[in-house]
DNA sequence: ATCGTGTGTTCCACAGTTCAGAACATATGT
DNA sequence: ACATATGTTCTGAACTGTGGAACACACGAT
């Protein structure tokens, strides 16, 4: 019988490795503990993990995420096809409504901004590519839940952030939400209401970037 | 002879595999033959890692970059010790500026955000932590390379982006530069000439946040 | 519809790697 | 000086990962 969960027990316990450091440095024998792993076994796959980058030591010894993972997570969040998908429709968004653009897509509990363009204005929003925020906070977020008004998007204002609005809506595959593709700016500008402005513009927006992404819908 | 250059062949092999797609989206033939791997060893290794979540199939099929990454990336960039010892003197100078307030550390050709606080203010320039930015451009990436002016501090004006104004300042730990803290915000509030403004403040951060982070000055 | 080829997936005997207890090296506190 | 804790390395045995073969499925040509 044997012990893997994945079909490789070693990739098993190096991502064990990986996930005792997420959240805090840990030096060799807390990692041992965290992990259970003979001292021997912790130390040789936690050296192999640094060997590669994905582990590096702080000033104290410690092991901690290396900084593979920085480039990692990066060239993982430009391999959403939909993102990809998604330049030209939200391209025509940021130049009709010029204000600045994302996509998001779920991951858990939270969203990631896949892709993402800036209004032209020498002041505006800027959420980076890559960045997490969480679902419960701003109209992404609500895009992504479905909790949808009935003319297909969702309003914020401050909510995420103080002087911010945004307008999102949701992109489905058949009956799924897939994606939100949203616009934003300050509040000054996009008003308190900025919904009967910029709700039809990412209303068609999320159903062109469904389009240009091969969803059925 | 063992045929590993880490101590654990299989994650010197996994490795290779998320190397192997980490620029695009391979079939499982591509992969085979990209990582040198037989079929069956890459399917297999293939497959834990998309149990994990560090890879996952695209809608062709095809093995690319999983969401994992994405979260272990940002918990890789939160992991950097300075950007915890910096956290009082950037909301310090965050205070005292008005303006946004990022770190940066250097990560070899490039630059990463690794602490960011926004300005109170409605309209300004936000910078992610977890954000990669080049080094060649803004003041952050200069102070890093220590293209340094006399008084300490690097200015751009409209460099990396329109419309945005930058004050940055090396961090040392001896001799070497090991970070660079900056300021930024809108031209409109910050000046085309924002130096003898903000230059003084940066320094100062800078200073601080080395003491804070216990380097040798 | 049939056939050949290509691609993805699974099997399993065995070759080779990983494992972990022991030993060693170093650091730390008393 | 000593005891203890932590980090690192060694190495024989046990176990896992390997990869050729087989199977399943998709696709293009005829």
């Amino acid at each position: 019988m044997e012990h893997t969960i994945s079909g490789v027990g070693v990739i098993d316990k190096a991502i064990g490795v990986l996930a005792a450091v997420e959240h805090e440095p840990l030096a060799l024998t807390a990692l041992v503990e965290r992990t259970g792993f003979s001292r021997a076994t912790s130390h040789r796959l936690a050296s192999a993990l640094e060997f590669h980058g994905l582990l590096r030591r702080d000033a104290e010894g410690r092991f901690t995420l290396g900084t593979r993972l920085v480039s990692l997570g990066e060239a993982a969040e430009r391999a959403w096809p939909i993102a990809e998908a998604a330049g030209p429709a939200l391209a025509d968004l940021r130049d009709a409504t010029g204000e600045s653009a994302q996509l998001y897509v779920r991951d858990g509990g939270r969203r990631i901004c896949v892709a993402s363009l800036e209004s032209p204005h020498g002041l505006r929003t800027i959420v980076a590519a890559g960045a997490v925020l969480p679902l419960d906070q701003g109209s992404g977020g609500r895009a992504l839940t479905g909790d949808v008004g009935p003319d297909g998007y969702v309003v914020s204002v401050g909510e995420r952030e103080a002087g911010v609005a945004s307008v999102s809506a949701p992109i489905h595959s058949g009956t799924t939400v897939v994606a939100a593709v949203s616009v934003s700016g300050p509040i000054e500008r996009l008003t308190r209401d900025p919904g009967p402005t910029f709700g039809p513009s990412v209303v068609i927006a999320a159903s062109d970037i469904a389009d240009a992404a091969g969803l059925k819908g």
